[in-house]
Parts: structure tokens; C-alpha cells; sequence
DNA sequence: ACATTCACG
DNA sequence: ACGTACGTGAATGTC
């Protein structure tokens, strides 16, 4: 048999079409979406790989009127719009198709379908094998011994891809590719716009094609068809089909044909395509570019060079000067210091450390050791000195201010924190992903220089790779701070990143290297009374249901309570029931295994998530050290992990004891400070509404004045219900409203939380015009704003999907409110910090829970102390309405608070 | 890896 | 008509 070259031909417009309803929505760092792109490269890379071709090209229509167009608007109106998330990456996959050598042809008059079938009947005389890749049906009729028609279909998240050959389509249709012309143009495709004929479906059509085969011939016997339906039908509508037979008719002798030498299938993935890839964060398919990626970007001049001798590299260090702009990174494993780089003008230097054992440092010790390796020391000694005098751009300074001189941040600039301004949404920044996004620059990253090797392991075995690492890191750091500080200056966030987040990054480490002393003993002894009265409910659950099952497990716990015992209580989530808690508590009237059950969740959760989840880390020093993520949350709120210490149970009076094993150290007590509902105060503020201000002036519990107010009531005839809806819509009011909501948190009907958020508004006009402003101005810039300059953008706002259109407009609403109750905290907790270090106090910031912050204080500092959290804290911001605080001391945070 | 649940503000 | 409250992190079970 000859040898067969092979050729791919791929429906642009179609398979990107069937990607994009495919893949689940996806937005890249700069808002723009990429789910059908990505699609779109996910179907191509499969059928690359399963067909090795020698060729591949790209078909697209050119949105100019075709014949065929005409035609068919003359009959009847225009093709439905795509949206408009689908509109914007078609742009951007010809740009990807481009920059992988990927040959488009289009042409103005001619379909896709035109060009693709002209292009694989060519192909074919010429003896080539082809496969030709499209959601659409209608190419089945190009399908020829040569020609594979192939469907790729997304079933569960997995793509399948049907083949067609003429059998194929027989085996489908029961008609050959040819007759399937005519079968199209009796039943028509709403997709495709071809009308074909009414009252004939597929039934029918394809019976109609099997007895007469074409659609010549049954006019012919128009006559002889019994069902008078139907002949009527065909009699009154023969230009109907005979126009529908011109739409559905692909042309093969189109004027156009394909460079087989620029259509090589081969190159793929050049540098320009890694470049892009990397601006989309199609970060799974970055693997596929291999060693060869773009080692220069274009004309900046840059020298890496390693130093391995120490005394020189310090000596380098020693030249820099009072005030100069350099780039540092520092490598490190854990605790310990691998390497140093540093980027001075066009110069990067890197030293890697000989790694030793003695350089472990335990976390909380100081750096001067003066241990016996001196030179170390040294090392550690001239930088500190380096970062007291000059001016260092780095990328995540948090993990490296133990090295570095903690006095003020005014010197530093984290080129992560700044990306994390410019862009909140993501929860990953990564050096690589920076130098991309802000030097249009590809760096090589952690995973292709070491793979999964420990940081370690690849400076000892991979010593050139590792430098070459580092040196990226201090070149990066420096460049790409240059870019961004333009960029926070540009959109108004340079004084956020210089006067706050900054300056929070060196609080935040401090608040760290403190922890909180947690009583061990008394944890596990907390722990050991749950498993009792766990192990009872387990029994008793078992018992009352009749099977032994895993009550933690939702799928097997629904299937008890809802099959085997027929409680009421349909679906609600996509797996199958849900047994969340606000679902089981409707059911405890009626069944009462689902107290028990209630009852067990709760234990179960105290146990493994607290008493033995906390009791991981604590420390020799009896001491847990969270993380305090800065760069986290989309609304400029810090985060807490490893553990996470800001949600310790509080709610409920069991959970609430678990904060009686946080205590204060020898000689201390602990000072908890919250401010009082700072996020309606900071709406009062921000919408300007004058009754919600007088309402804070009046200086009375705010939710019974808006249960006064709200309900037409007088302020002492208020029940507790009212305040308690009052209270409900007031929170309502801070997520973004929306009765469906209010109705779920209250368990009322959605008319009647409507006409709650109405009254409500009624009697906070300056409310609703606030929120309406905020929806509105972010509709028109794709962002919000708090009081301090953050920004947040909502891509979701431009969505023509009703559900997240409508998150991104409460989205809208809340993050103002939430981000400057944020900023303002974090403000109070600079000054805080500012004050207990210029006061010379001992005491020290360990805890902050959103709106509160914990101080462990020395007994003789109480005084000053709860001067300094209550003064920092209530003049954080200017509003115009109080800023309350209020304050407790006690033994353990249980007390406290 | 993803979904569900639940702890906090 | 659409199907929801805003922001997090950890444990667990299921695929």
C-alpha cells in the first residue's frame, strides 16, 4: 500500500464553538476568558496526538455576507448572536493558532464549510488520507473512503471523538454522505438555519431518503407518499426544499487551496506560543514546550554570573550603596538558606551557600548566632546590613524579613504583594507568572528547572540550574518591581502599597514569629470528653436508622435518611441529596435520629478539625505559628492557615470553650479588641445616608433603630423578632441583597424578605442609591473601589449568564464595604504594632480576626495598652460615624473575648 | 482533584 | 426564566 501523507482540517468556528459550552468558565489574570480557547487546544492536542499528521490547518468563516448568508436572510432574519465571552476568544485563538505556525485559511465569501470541504476533496485526489474535525453534522456528506469525518463530543468532562466514514454514516443515517445532502434539506437544522421542510423530521426525512434517495425523485412520486400531511407539505413548500438543499450543499469546488509547505504539522510550540500560553495560564499545558523556550527577551541587556567564593560576593554586597535600587532573592528550603542573589543594574549575582548542616537556624532564633561557622554569620550579618541601607525589590518578603532588618518597610517593595493589588482574583502569584504578566518576559520556572526536586536536593545536585533560578528571582524582583510600582501609580494604589500593605507584610511576620501559646494537655483532654458522647451518638444513630453506616460520609447518610427511611426531602445538590445542616434541622420534628445526627456533625467537626487539627501545631515552644496570607482573598481581607485562627468556634457555647486552651504567656493577659459592626458603620459612611448616621448618633443598639424605623415602631415597643429581621437585612444589606436571600436566612417567603429590603430602603434612601451607584460604576469599569484606593475587579459583571451577573452585582455591593473594613484594620494594626514598639512596650500583636485584634499583654502594660488598641483602632479612618471598639481582658481567649 | 460540609468574620 | 446571600480554610469522602 502507498504511503499516505495525512492531513487534519479543523472547523474553527465550530469545535471553538463546542469548546466553549464544553469547558466550565475559566478568566485569565486580566479578566479575559479562555475556557473556549483552552477547549479548543485540549481537542486539537488529542487529535495531534492520536493522528500524527503530516499537515493541519484551521478553517474559519470571515464574517462577511455570504452567498449562501444571503440567501438565506432573504428568507428569514439573521443567526442567533454568540455571546459575548465566545466573541472575544476568537481574537485570541487566532493568535495562539498563529504563534504556533498553525495555518488559518479563510476567505471573505466563503463559508468554513466551503473551505474545508474544496480543501479535503483536493486532498484526497491528490491521495492524501484526511480528517476533518467539526461539531457540525452537515460536513458528514464530505465523508469518502479517504475522508474520516470526526465529532468530538464532551461526555463527563472527558473528550470523545465519533468517527464517520461513508459506513459510518450509512450505519447513523441510513444514507450515504451524498444523500445526506438531501435528508438535511427535507428536515432542516435550526442550528444551521436550514428551514428544510415543515412537518418533516428526522423520522420522516430519513423513510422519504431509504425509499426514493433523493430529493429529486421523491417530487417525482410526490404523489405516491400516503400520509397527506405530509405530501401536502412537500407540494407547498418545493422552493422551501429546494433552498434548503442549497444551504445544507457544501461546496467542493471552492477557489481556494492550501500551502501544504506552510502547513506543515510541525513547530508547534515556539517561544511566542509558550509566551502566550503563559498570559492565558493554561499552566497544564505548558509541559508540552519542552526544554525549548525563549532564553532573551528582545534587547535588555542583563549578565547572570555566579560567585562562588563568598569573600567576593560580599565584597559586591559591601559596594552597594545608601539608597540604591536593588533586586535580592533569597533561596530557601524551610529554614534554611541555600543561596543569595542579587540584582544590581544589568548585573545579577548570584552565591549558593555550601550546604551545611550547621546553617539551620530554628525558626525563632536570632540570625547572629556566633556559632562556629563564621562565615555564615558573616553572610547573614552583611545582609541584614545591605537591606538597613538599601533600597530592595523582592518577591514574598514575609518569608525573608528574618534575614533581612525589621525597622521599617520604607525600603522594601514585594513585587508579590504589588502583583496581588494589581490583580486580586488569584489565589497563586508565582516569579514566573510576574515576569510574564508584568516584563512580557518567560523566565524558567521552579518545576521545569528542578522538577519535584526539594529546593535542597536541585542547589546540591543541579548547582548551574539553581543559579541560574536565583538569578531570575533577583532580576525579576528588581525589573518587574520598576513596572509595577508605575502600575499601583497609575491606578492609585501606590500609597495603599507604601503606607499599608507594606508596612502590614513586616506586622503580619511579627505576629507570626510570636504565635499563641496553646495548653496542650488541656487540648487533648477537650478532645477525650468529645470521643465519649461521640461514640454514644454513633450507637444511637446506627440504632434508630437500622444500619450501620459512615454518618460522615453525605452520600451514604442521604441515601439512609431519605431512601431506606423515606424522610421528605428531595435533591439539592448535583451528587445527589444534601444533608447540610439548614436541610437537616427542617427534619428534626419529624425524625428524631437527625438531632443525634446534628449533634454528632458538630462533635466530629470540634474534634478533627480542632482538638486534634490545632494540636499538629503546636510547637516545643508551646506555641502555634500561623500563617497570615496577605495576598489571598479578592476583597484585600488577610488570611489565616496552617492553621487558620480565625475561625475558632465562637457561636456555640461548646465550640466557644475550645479558646480557653489559648492563654497568654507567663506575666501576661490577653487584651481582645473588636471593632463594633464596622461594616455597616463603614456604609454608613461610604453611602452618606443621613438616617443610618443619625441612627449611629442616637448612639443605641443599630438593629433595634432599624427595626424602629423599618417596622413603623416605637424604639422601646420593638420585639425581639423584628430586631432579629432587622438585624438579618442589615447583613443582607452589606452581602448584596436579594430577597431570595433574606427569605432563605430568615425562613420566610421570598415576598415577604422583598418587602422587607423595600421598606428597608425606604427608610435608608441614601442606602439604595449608594448600592445602585456601586453596581453602576462597576458596570462601567469593571471594578470596585474601597475607601483606601484597593481595587477589585468583577469580570463576572460583564456576563450574559443571569446567575453570574448577578453574583458579580452583589459581588459589586459587598466588596467595597468589605475591603475598606479591611484596609481600615489594617491600618489600626500598623499604628498598634507603631505604638507598642515607639512606647518601648513588651506586649505584643498576636491575633487578628477580621474586625478584632488580640494582644498579649504584660499585667504591668494593661493601662497603656488598652490606650494605645482603643486610640489606633477608633481613629484607623475618619468616618462619619463612630468607629466603637470594645475591649476585654482575660486569662485565655475564651475570657477575653 | 473535586464536592460537601461547617467553623469564623 | 434564570437560582443566590459576601469573604475565607480544613476535614472528609468519593471519583
Amino acid at each position: 500500500m502507498a504511503e499516505h501523507k495525512k492531513l487534519v482540517l479543523i472547523d474553527g468556528h465550530s469545535i471553538l464553538h463546542r469548546a466553549f459550552y464544553g469547558v466550565p468558565d475559566l478568566t485569565n489574570g486580566q479578566g479575559l476568558h479562555t475556557n473556549a480557547v483552552y477547549g479548543f487546544l485540549n481537542i486539537m492536542f488529542k487529535i495531534l496526538e492520536e493522528e500524527r499528521p503530516d499537515f493541519l490547518a484551521v478553517a474559519f468563516d470571515v464574517h462577511a455576507p455570504t452567498f449562501r448568508h444571503q440567501l438565506y436572510e432573504a428568507y428569514k432574519g439573521t443567526r442567533k448572536p454568540m455571546p459575548e465571552e465566545l466573541i472575544e476568544q476568537l481574537p485570541v485563538l487566532k493568535d495562539v493558532l498563529q504563534a504556533m505556525n498553525v495555518v488559518i485559511v479563510e476567505k471573505a465569501g466563503l463559508e468554513a464549510d466551503d473551505i474545508l470541504g474544496t480543501l479535503a476533496k483536493k486532498a484526497e485526489a491528490d491521495g492524501m488520507e484526511v480528517s476533518l474535525v467539526s461539531g457540525d453534522r452537515d460536513l458528514l456528506q464530505i465523508a469518502d473512503e479517504h475522508i474520516k469525518i470526526r465529532i468530538p463530543k464532551t461526555k463527563s468532562g472527558r473528550t470523545e471523538v465519533e468517527d464517520y466514514y461513508p459506513k459510518d454514516v450509512a450505519a447513523a443515517y441510513q444514507v450515504t454522505p451524498l444523500q445526506f445532502i438531501d435528508l438535511k434539506a427535507l428536515m432542516g437544522d435550526t442550528s444551521d438555519n436550514i428551514p428544510g421542510v415543515p412537518k418533516v423530521g428526522q423520522k420522516t426525512a430519513t423513510e422519504l431518503m431509504v425509499k426514493y434517495g433523493s430529493l429529486e425523485n421523491i417530487y417525482t412520486h410526490v404523489e405516491e407518499i400516503s400520509k397527506k400531511s405530509i405530501r401536502e407539505s412537500l407540494k407547498e413548500n418545493r422552493d422551501l426544499a429546494d433552498l434548503s438543499r442549497v444551504l445544507a450543499t457544501i461546496k467542493t469546488d471552492s477557489e481556494v487551496s492550501l500551502d501544504y509547505s506552510a502547513a506543515k504539522a510541525e513547530d508547534f510550540f515556539t517561544p511566542e506560543a509558550y509566551e502566550l500560553f503563559k498570559k492565558l495560564e493554561f499552566k497544564n499545558m505548558l509541559g508540552r514546550f519542552g526544554r525549548e523556550k525563549a532564553k532573551q527577551a528582545g534587547d535588555v541587556t542583563r549578565t547572570f554570573r555566579k560567585e562562588d567564593d563568598q569573600k567576593a560576593f560580599l565584597k559586591k554586597l559591601k559596594k552597594i550603596r545608601d539608597g540604591q535600587r536593588i533586586g535580592l532573592f533569597l533561596a530557601m528550603d524551610g529554614d534554611t538558606l541555600l543561596g543569595v542573589a542579587v540584582s544590581v543594574g544589568e548585573e545579577t549575582t548570584v552565591y549558593a551557600l555550601p550546604v551545611r548542616q550547621n546553617v539551620q537556624l530554628s525558626f525563632f532564633e536570632e540570625i547572629a548566632c556566633g556559632g562556629e561557622d563564621a562565615d555564615t554569620v558573616q553572610l547573614f550579618r552583611e545582609l541584614e546590613a545591605l537591606s538597613g541601607r538599601a533600597k530592595i525589590a523582592t518577591f514574598d518578603i514575609k518569608g525573608q524579613y528574618r534575614y533581612l532588618k525589621r525597622d521599617t518597610a520604607e525600603r522594601y517593595f514585594d513585587i508579590l504583594i504589588a502583583a496581588y493589588l494589581l490583580y486580586p482574583l488569584k489565589s497563586d502569584y508565582d516569579l514566573e507568572t510576574i515576569a510574564s504578566d508584568h516584563l512580557e518576559m518567560t523566565i524558567p520556572g521552579r518545576m521545569e528547572s528542578f522538577g519535584k526536586k526539594k529546593m535542597t536536593v536541585a542547589a546540591a545536585e543541579l548547582p548551574d540550574k539553581f543559579a541560574e533560578y536565583c538569578c531570575y528571582g533577583a532580576y525579576v524582583s528588581a525589573a518587574a518591581a520598576e513596572v509595577l510600582e508605575k502600575k499601583l501609580a497609575e491606578t492609585g494604589m501606590d500609597k495603599l502599597m507604601r503606607d499599608v500593605e507594606m508596612p502590614l507584610s513586616l506586622v503580619l511576620y511579627d505576629m507570626e514569629r510570636e504565635g499563641v501559646e496553646v495548653r496542650r494537655e488541656e487540648l487533648k483532654a477537650y478532645g477525650d470528653a468529645l470521643v465519649a458522647r461521640i461514640e454514644e451518638l454513633e450507637k444511637s444513630i446506627h440504632r434508630q436508622a437500622g444500619v450501620e453506616f459512615n454518618i460522615n460520609s453525605p452520600k451514604q447518610l442521604g441515601e439512609v435518611l431519605f431512601d431506606t427511611m423515606k424522610l421528605p426531602g428531595g435533591k439539592k445538590t448535583k451528587t445527589g441529596y444534601s444533608t447540610a445542616a439548614d436541610v437537616l434541622e427542617k427534619l428534626a420534628e419529624e425524625a428524631p435520629v437527625v438531632k443525634d445526627i446534628l449533634e454528632y456533625r458538630q462533635l466530629t467537626k470540634l474534634k478533627s478539625t480542632y482538638a486534634d487539627g490545632l494540636a499538629v501545631y503546636i510547637g516545643e515552644d508551646q506555641r502555634i505559628h500561623t500563617s497570615f496570607n496577605q495576598t489571598i482573598t479578592a476583597t484585600g481581607r488577610i488570611s489565616s492557615t496552617e492553621p487558620n485562627l480565625q475561625n475558632i468556634p465562637m457561636r456555640m457555647e461548646l465550640g466557644r470553650r475550645i479558646r480557653k486552651v489559648f492563654v497568654p504567656k507567663e506575666g501576661c493577659v490577653f487584651m481582645d479588641a473588636d471593632y463594633s459592626q464596622i461594616e455597616l458603620r463603614v456604609l454608613a459612611h461610604m453611602s452618606g445616608d443621613e438616617q443610618l448616621i443619625e441612627a449611629y448618633h442616637m448612639d443605641q443598639d443599630i438593629h433595634r433603630i432599624t427595626a424602629a424605623k423599618v417596622f413603623h415602631t416605637p424604639f422601646e415597643e420593638v420585639t425581639d423578632l423584628q430586631r432579629r429581621n432587622a438585624k438579618a437585612v442589615n447583613f443582607g444589606i452589606v452581602y448584596g441583597i436579594s430577597s431570595f436571600g433574606l427569605s432563605q436566612d430568615l425562613s420566610i417567603s421570598k415576598k415577604e424578605a422583598a418587602e422587607y429590603i423595600e421598606q428597608y430602603f425606604a427608610t435608608y434612601p441614601g442606602v439604595k442609591e449608594f448600592l445602585d451607584r456601586l453596581v453602576g460604576d462597576a458596570k462601567a469599569k469593571g471594578y470596585i473601589t474601597t475607601m483606601f484606593g484597593r481595587r477589585r475587579p468583577i469580570p463576572e459583571l460583564s456576563s450574559s449568564n443571569f446567575m453570574q451577573r448577578s453574583f458579580g452585582e452583589r459581588v459589586a455591593m459587598n466588596s467595597p464595604i468589605q475591603g475598606t473594613a479591611a484596609d481600615i484594620i489594617k491600618i489600626a494594626m500598623i499604628d498598634v504594632w507603631k505604638a507598642l514598639r515607639d512606647q518601648g512596650l513588651k506586649s505584643r500583636l498576636i491575633l487578628q480576626v477580621h474586625d478584632e485584634l488580640v494582644i498579649e499583654t504584660y499585667r504591668d502594660e494593661e493601662e497603656e495598652v488598652r490606650q494605645i488598641l482603643m486610640e489606633k483602632m477608633t481613629k484607623a479612618a475618619d468616618l462619619a460615624v463612630m468607629l466603637e471598639v470594645d475591649l476585654h481582658t482575660g486569662e485565655n481567649w475564651y475570657e477575653a473575648k
